[in-house]
Formats: C-alpha cells, structure tokens, sequence
DNA sequence: TAAAAAAATGACAGCGCTGTCAATTAATAA
DNA sequence: TTATTAATTGACAGCGCTGTCATTTTTTTA
C-alpha cells in the first residue's frame, strides 16, 4: 500500500525521527543522511500523511481561506492561486465562504479554525479590512495574510499583499483625461470597501493633476453590482434635470460598467460616441458586453499565490518575511472609451 | 483547551469508546447512556478532531470536488451546496481543480486521492462524463457521486444526479415555437458533452412535437464560449448566403447567447424585434445583457447539495442509497424572446 | 431458577507522525 | 592524545481517535 515514514527509515537505514528531519528541512542532519534518506522518499514514493502530522505536531498543515465576496471569478482566481502555493509545499486548502454581514462571523469562523485546527488564513476584501474580525483570528495563534488595497498595510496586524487601486484609477482615469474627457462621472462601489475609497482617491488624483475642476454631483454612490451601475448611469444621464451630462463614466468596478452600459442603453445613448464608460478588475465578462470594456487589469491568481507563498512561510516559520508585495493593475484599452467629441 | 474524546468519556462517566459510539451514530448503545454522551457532549461544546479520526479509522472524513470547467459561476455554486452538505455532517470538503483534456489527468487526480485519503468524490461534467477516469477512481475504493445530464444514469457506476436538460430545452424550444417561430436556429457546446447533446435532443423534439421541419442548416457545432456565440450567430445571420435565416436561436448556454446578442449588436439586428435569442443556465450575466435573456434555470446549488448528501449517505455506509434524483431546469422568460413577425 | 444467548460496554493496541530527551558520533580545544 | 563541546541520531511516548476482542450486563430460553 502507501509507504510510511517507517517504510522509508528502513529502506534508508536510519531512524524514523530522522526521516522527519528531512521531510521537514530541519538542520542537523548530515549532508549524507540527508541524501540517503531523500533517495528512498523519491524510490518509494513517500508523502507524509497529512492527518498523522495534524494529530502528532505542534503545528498543522491546513490553510483556509476566508472570504465574502459575490465575485465568483474573483473567488475562483483566488482560490487557483492559493491553491497552486499549497501544493508545491504540501499543504491542504479548506476554503469557507461566508457573510461579512452576519453578527456572529467573528465566532463562526474562530470556531472553524478551532475546530480544523488550521495554521493560517488568507482573507480577502472585505473581510481583510475588518480590524476587528482579523484582531480576534490573530489572537488565535493562527497565522494570518490579508490581501488588500492600498500602496502601504494600514496597521501591523500581519503581512499583507496590496493592490494598489490609487494608482490604477488614476491612470485610467488619465485615460479618459487624455481622450479629452473633461466631466468625468464617477459610479462608486460599496462605500465601505478600501477599493472603493482607494479609486475614488485616484480618480480624484487624476483630475486635480490635470487641472479638471471637480463636480461632486459627477460621483454617484454605490455598491459593487450591475443593478447600482444601472441606477447610477441613469441618473447621471437623465436630461430632467439641468445638472451637467457627464462625457465619460469611471465606473468602480466590470459589474457597474455593464450596469451603465445597459442603462445606456436604455437610454439610446451609444457607447463610445456619446460616452465612454471604463470598469475595472478585467473580469471575463468585461469581454462580452458590447462594447468590450475599457479597465484595468488585476491579475488575481498571481496575488493570491503571492499571498499564499507568504502565509506559508510565516506558518513554517522560515522566516518572518515582512516582504509586503504591491500590485499595480493595468490599463486595458478596450471600445467603450473614445476621444471626447 | 478544546475538549477531547477524553473529557466526554469523564464527564459522562463511561469508557472513551462508548463515547465513540455515540458520535459515530453505533448502534447497540443503550438510549440512556446514549443521553448521558450526548448532554456531555453538548454541555463541553466537543467536536471531533478529524485528523485523529482520519488517522485512526477505517474510513476517512474527507471527500473532495473535483472539476474542470470554466464557468466560475457554476463552480462557486457547486462549491457553496456541497460544502453545505459537508458541514452539516463534519465532513471537510477539499477542491481540486482539473484539466479534462490532460492526458494524466487520472494519475494526478487517483495521485490526490490517495494522498489525502478521501472518502468520496463529487463530479460534474465534464469529469462525470468520462467512464474510464470514473472507473479508475471507483477502482481506488473512494465512493462517487455524478451529476449527469440526462434522466437516468448512463451506467452502473455510481449513484448519479440529473439534470434533465433534454425536458428543459424542449420546454425552451417551445417557448419560441408558441411565439411563432418556425425558423429556429440552435448553437450547439461543446459536441462532447451529455448537455450539449442532451439540449439538442430536446430541441429536434420540440420542432419535432410540432411539426416543423428540421432544417440541418440552423444548427451550428460550437463550444461552451461567448466566441462561439459571436462566430455562430454571425454565420446563421449572414446575408450574403441565401440560406434561410432563423428569427429565433436557441444557444445552449447563456454565454453563448451573450456572445450571439454581441453578434447581433455588431450586425445591427434588433432582440428581440428582428430575432430572439434564449440562453441556458441562468447565470447571474444573464439578467446583465442587454436585452436580459429568457433562459433556463439550474438550481446549481440544490444539486449539489443533494448529490452531497447522497455521497456522505454512502460514505456513511448507512444505505446504499440508489435514490436518483432528477431536475428539470425551469423556463425563464425574460427580454430577449419575443414574439415571431 | 439456572443456563444460554444476545446486547452493551470497556481495555488496549495502534494509525503515522512529531516532540522530548537521552545516546552516540564528530569536531574542537586543551 | 585526551577532554570538552557541539552536532547528529535514535528511543520512546503520545497526539485523539477507531478497531478488535474480551468482559460485563441484560434478556431470553429451558
């Protein structure tokens, strides 16, 4: 059947402590024996078994990853990427979704890593910038990596990976700058959300550096789904009122820039002769409206195996890599923004 | 700490193994000592620790999903029921990512399979859909729970869950049929796939059940992919060929469908006015195109969860349940079907 | 009522590994 | 060379549970 630790030591002629030692990376073990005992791992086929080291060690082997998000392709990156980390370096992923909104998440999720024993977590937006929440699962003794936005991590609670929105929001708000945009609206995701605040700030940013006056009756509050690029889009479009009609819309995210998009529609207002609309995140669908959307690109898979790789070595306690990785999505020039009649 | 096996069996005030008994759900323990366990269980808040079960038994607590398919929307709703399932019986779900198309594919996934010592597996398409690689997981001795297109199982394999597709998509094809349309054109998924196979069986019976004749050239192969829709509906509507052109098509996903509405924005054919077009699947983007699309809805999540539960039922060695269950997608009708002019 | 059969319970080993600590070996100092 | 220290290795217990099998208790039968 499958080879143990015991099948190993024999094959190698050495104890099964000091196979450990080198399933483990532990030092002390001699560059020989350590050789030895490689070669049989390989011959046999070896892996650890995973219970066996839960049960028996100090530390574990599970990971989990915590998140509340509605994005399913946002999640299924995530998951590829921290997947891709976990099993170069044989661990195992619990994954757990669940409702940022829900009273008693702090105790679902503390009992969660009680109960599985997990060694580390990942937590994404918008679970990631809940100081509380993180201060509670710290306290735990479990390892914890947060993905966030932002250039610099906002407290020392644990390492994080940092998207930067700021910076992306202005450059593509620049774009729209550069085709000659001047009243450029601004479609806003959950208020609450770092992501939110950092692209605003950016889009903010943008405008001032170009010397664009700022209309606060352009920025439309809202959350990230179609429904609120819909509303919003109208309201910005409606010819009711004697407000100014925007040339451009930055919308916070893909989902809110197909929301406006419809709207438009609705509308007859054509996409990008009589308006540009930009989204942001590069989600597949971002592809399949029509127009193709102009936004920026994160790439996602890549972050989470980033964070992954961090957790992983603050769990094994290689070292306390203080390492903080900034991402800096792209601008992805797609048809629905167009020079500025 | 957390409690162990250990303090249950002091606080009850009987050895560790009727303890055992109880948590496992054995029969030939008395009710009253049953009673007993189960307030000291509840009274210390005791969970088992399923490394120590896993290590210790002969079965395993762990059953894992695994999938290739790139449609995030169903995964994450796949992933959300099972997980459900799982919880509910102190289960830990392990997901596992896959290409169908990689030749080793089988290794790989029986490599996994022993190495975490699962219990069972769940499969969707287009994994469930393939006998030999089932074959050789059923072979490893991890239970397998399929769901399938279709209404009855293919095989003996393992229990399945279907989906009837075929019902559903003649229950959409009639739909068009009852606003009119005679010319009704079908883009097909994937060719390898049951569902592919299945909705176009369902549609040739539609047309069928209604006398109209079948017409060969409105049917065009495809995949599961918004380009398909886009390169589909273009040929079906291309002037230049004096070929019949459809006023209805049925794409056999909504993503298809978001690709055919995006064809017929660039050919400048109205939805629903000049054509209407259905989808299949219900996922979220189709309430995100515009028009929105009349499809058929999946309760993904449902599905899983009872293909779930029919595999921890298995697991648990409690009955041999042969229950199939079946779902009929139900007609949703929205803006893009209209009646035929 | 005693004997036999059936049901309920418990003692104990052991799953595959890691932690502790003692024993051995190699390296260094005296 | 020998004593001392450091590096390497191994023996063994035990993590929390389940499987096996023996023991005790209850029920049934004679």
């Amino acid at each position: 059947m499958k080879a143990t630790i015991n099948d190993v030591a024999k094959q190698a002629g050495v104890s099964i402590k000091t196979v450990s030692r080198v399933i483990n990376n532990e030092t002390s073990v001699r560059q020989l024996t350590r050789e030895k005992v490689q070669l049989a791992v390989d011959e046999l086929n070896y892996q650890p078994n995973l219970s066996a080291r839960n049960l028996a060690g100090a530390k574990s082997f599970s990971v989990a990853y915590i998140y509340d998000n509605p994005n399913a392709y946002y999640i299924i990156d995530m998951q590829g990427g921290i997947l891709s980390a976990c099993k170069k370096q044989g661990f195992e992923l619990l994954i757990h979704p669940c409702d940022a909104k829900n009273e008693n998440i702090t105790e679902e999720v503390v009992n969660m890593v009680k109960q599985a024993r997990i060694a580390g977590l990942i937590l994404t937006p918008p679970l990631s910038e809940m100081p509380e929440f993180v201060k509670s699962l710290i306290d735990l003794d479990v390892k914890v990596v947060r993905i966030m936005s932002g250039d610099v991590a906002p407290d020392e609670l644990s390492p994080c990976v940092m998207v930067n929105d700021r910076e992306a929001a202005q450059i593509i708000t620049q774009h729209l700058i550069d085709l000659g945009h001047k009243d450029i609206a601004f479609i806003a995701g959950d208020a609450k959300h770092m992501s939110t605040i950092e692209r605003y700030k950016g889009y903010r940013r943008a405008l001032k550096s170009s010397d664009i006056e700022f209309n606060k009756n352009l920025v439309i509050e809202g959350e990230y789904s179609f429904d609120s690029g819909v509303s919003g889009a109208k309201q910005l479009m409606s010819t009711e009122s004697n407000k100014i009609r925007p040339t451009a819309i930055f919308s916070c995210n893909d989902e809110i820039a197909a929301g406006a998009l419809f709207a438009a529609r609705l509308m007859d207002i054509s996409i990008p002769e009589q308006l540009s609309i930009v989204g942001f995140e590069n989600s597949p669908f971002s592809r399949q409206t029509w127009p193709k959307l102009t936004t920026a690109d994160q790439p996602n898979g890549q972050i989470a195996e980033d964070a992954a790789n961090l957790l992983l070595s603050q769990v094994r306690k290689q070292k306390n890599q203080v390492t903080i990785s900034q991402y800096v999505p792209k601008l992805i020039i797609r048809d629905s923004s167009a020079q500025c009649k």
